[in-house]
DNA sequence: GACTGGCAAACGAGCATCGAGAGTGCCAGC
DNA sequence: GCTGGCACTCTCGATGCTCGTTTGCCAGTC
């Protein structure tokens, strides 16, 4: 029995189940695919792919679908690499390169990414940790407050008010500032954190508390972990395609999206390129029936990651390819401003 | 016959509705409501609401549900105000006054609304065009290129990258800020842009290109349009409330709450107090069935709009409630900052 | 005059039945 | 190793039925 053909019948069930949307029963498939073998050998090979557990039926009298297991050996072995139309390319490239800055960036992948692949579309906020501080701002508010603004080497700019144990003077904050930003210009977040630290028995011993509170603060700032968590979800009324069953799909999905932490899972450590996640393998026993295509993007300023949650049975090549573009143009935006 | 029996009963009729999620018979309606009188009566009391446009019913055979007419009456004059209870008081409080910043303020009361409404939580970014001016940075980034920071008396921080026509010294730079600076500190944003383009013909004539085009990205970022734009939403995972049928209920909320342009339209503009739409009031077609309770929000400094989409089918005195005393304590948190 | 009880009529929801259609699994034969 | 053929299984849609709910109305009562 030839090996390879069977894999080919596996490609054709996949290919077809997600164009689809229905189970693909022997005949239909050779029909479609002019395998040069009738239906009975396919029915022959159906069956040991299901033995083997790369297919299942809904039930006995139906076509078969892909399992997980399917999918997964269709997306590492099988599916060949579709490549981006010319036109959607210039979409992508024309639609991010009106981006004013890294809000906009981020707010345009996801609608770019949501609009081509018709799924869910997740990116996440460059990450600040890896990132330089490019300018420091201590402004004076009233007597008892002041606004801390750091402005990142990825563009972003995060601010917080400080409560203040005691009066802040302007010489006292001006002499404050003086010293802050040499010590942390151009230095990694969190590497800027400890040093602006060390600071603080520079000053007289009575401003100490006052500075104190000022540089916490700014370390905090310095470390923030919200930014780092920072997603956005765009494209949920896509959400129609994944299956009329409310309670059972789309609700838990809908859920999923809205937890920061939950997302941040589902998007995982991306290493190098596109990653694929399909069913169980997110590692959320509430969303099977749905696959992760991410992709880390940027250079080592802005790290982070990008991508689309659908239904596992999805265009694979088609999304992994948009996937990968838009990792690839956003990366080049944010190293490039 | 007595009007006052069949406000009653409509109103019964949409408590219980909103109670059950199934038309209600004349017969459910004498059992749980102790009105006087015989099921044969109230019959007749809902043939007359039904012919006066409050009610309808699904078919012949089954009970009345209120039409939007029907809510509107009882939103108008029947509903009565229901208190919330302390402890729900004391979550919003509690969980507001722990924001360390705007965004966060934002999102944490889009958190709160959603899961004390159970419904899809909308909230506008508080208006920047109201708000004066805080504070203003100008930073050299490169010789080419400088970061404009805006920093707001709502606490917001807008930032915008100057690509310059020619380079800027660190001595124009020192003279741009310091001259900028007294112009527009504590004006308001509206009317700072036009300040700022008035202080260009005092430079040399040589360095006239470098300072309009600085000074045009201000202006620009004074009367920036997207921040007033900027909305964010929540809890859509409870739309799976609203009912079963995705495509033509969920579905088009779903993509209206995409669509910054349609969700402004939504919110409205809110004057007073809360602001109830339903249904067709909504000024949406696509949005049957759904109705919007919104509430402006904030001072003068910082005034916009925030509320909840929901079914038609909600609990009106509740939902009031609560948007109203989230609006209440964001406007109290975002005056204090 | 307003209310009540009773009753026929209307209608959807749920259930069982039935036939059509699709698909499988297997076997004997090439 | 592949093929045609055939019995078997199972879902899906249509049909018809019953049951329960609710209405609308009318004659009678307070």
């Amino acid at each position: 029995m030839s090996d390879d053909r069977r894999l080919d019948v596996l490609r054709a069930i996949v290919e077809d189940y997600v164009a689809t949307q229905e189970p693909v029963g022997s005949r239909a498939l050779v029909e479609r695919h002019h395998l040069g073998v009738s239906s009975a050998t396919i029915r022959g090979d159906m069956k040991v792919l299901e033995d083997e557990g790369y297919l299942t039926q809904p039930h006995t009298s139906a076509g078969r679908i892909p399992t997980d297991k399917g999918y997964r050996m269709f997306v590492d072995r099988l599916a060949t690499v579709k490549a981006l139309s010319p036109a959607e390319r210039r979409a992508i490239e024309r639609f991010l390169s009106e981006s004013v800055d890294v809000d906009d960036i981020v707010q345009r992948s996801v609608r770019v990414l949501a609009q081509l692949t018709s799924q869910v579309a997740v990116v996440q906020y460059p990450s600040l940790t890896r990132s330089t501080v490019r300018h420091v701002e201590l402004v004076a508010l009233d007597g008892h407050r002041v606004l801390v603004v750091v402005i990142t080497s990825s563009g972003r700019v995060e601010q917080r008010t400080v409560d203040l144990p005691s009066p802040l003077g302007d010489r006292l904050l001006a002499d404050l500032r003086s010293r802050i930003l040499p010590v942390v210009l151009g230095v990694r977040l969190s590497d800027a954190a400890v040093k602006v630290a060390d600071l603080i028995p520079a000053f007289d011993h009575e401003d100490q508390p006052v500075v104190a509170t000022v540089v916490a603060t700014l370390a905090q700032t310095f470390s923030d972990e919200r930014s780092d968590a920072r997603i956005v979800v765009g494209g949920t009324s896509n959400l129609a395609r994944f299956g009329a069953d409310f309670d059972t799909t789309v609700g838990p999905v809908l859920e999923a999206l809205e937890e920061q932490v939950v997302l941040l899972k589902l998007l995982g450590e991306a290493s190098g390129g596109v990653t694929v996640r399909i069913g169980g393998e997110t590692g959320l026993d509430t969303l099977a029936g749905t696959a992760v295509v991410a992709s880390a993007y940027g250079g080592d300023g802005s790290r982070a990651t990008l991508g689309t949650v659908g239904p596992t049975r999805m265009d694979y090549p088609g999304t992994i390819a948009t996937v990968a573009a838009v990792a690839r143009y956003v990366g080049r935006m944010l190293d490039d401003a």
